[in-house]
DNA sequence: ATTATATTTGCATAGTTGTGCAAATGAGCA
DNA sequence: TGCTCATTTGCACAACTATGCAAATATAAT
């Protein structure tokens, strides 16, 4: 997800090897970035906006949609840039942000199948509607 | 997603209208507590230390993925259980979480769906790759 | 009751984050 | 060149967060 990253060292190469075959992924998948930027209210709001404008919006016109300063929501499209989700053009003197819809929901949809794939009677997937105890 | 609340409204029935109507339930979907939950490195590391116990795990289990303290461990997964991404259930004198697979892969594919739903060329859901610009 | 184990809570603290304002940059236009 | 508009950056500050340690609670075992 994350364009570029700074590649953390996180995980220790050889963590648990017994259970972790089939979650392996979800390390990958579970960017603490990615969710970081969008556990922000005014960030949710600016997305939608975006998603609702169904085509680049500059970051003034983004702006309407949340009460904070101009430069507020600048830095907040920047954030949700570098995490991924929105990506940038620049069109004269304007910047033109649109969302990412299919990498964004590549990889809710890869997460979703990572953390599915954990679960004790997960195989039954997409059957069932109580796949699983919770 | 997050434990109690008030039922989220399940897809528009007729998709993609004014360009408003279709993104209606992004705003429910897109909570900004889960993703919140779900933005801190110590926590991932908890949730994927639970998602590979197949099975509840302890508070004191589930500490040995991370080098914290141990009450910090015990508000890390607190605060996943009231975002709604673990269950608890007390069994003596422990605690044992479990991630609740269902509604998280649940609460993941609405948000992917609802997503791409906005995008503007959304209608070949699942069928092309490049079906959306980005 | 005493002791041991599992978890939570109170408090202090260092670090991070969201915000506004003012100034700076950048890009088109007169 | 100046002027205007769109966006970004620097700075300060309040609020929030993650953390560790020590003490408190809860439950089980002796």
């Amino acid at each position: 997800m994350s364009k570029h990253r700074p590649r953390s060292p996180r995980r220790s190469p050889s963590r648990r090897r017994a259970a972790a075959t089939c979650c392996a992924p979800l390390d990958a998948l579970l960017d603490p970035r990615l969710f970081r930027a969008l556990g922000d209210p005014t960030r949710i709001a600016l997305l939608v906006r975006l998603a609702r404008c169904r085509g680049p919006c500059s970051v003034g016109e983004a702006a309407a949609c949340c009460a904070v300063d101009l430069s507020v929501v600048s830095r907040h499209l920047a954030l949700l840039h570098d995490a991924g989700v929105l990506s940038a053009r620049k069109k004269g003197r304007t910047v033109l942000y649109s969302v990412r819809y299919g990498e964004l929901c590549r990889a809710l949809r890869a997460l979703a199948d990572s953390i599915e794939a954990c679960c004790p009677n997960g195989a039954a997937r997409r059957r069932s509607k109580g796949e699983c105890h919770e």
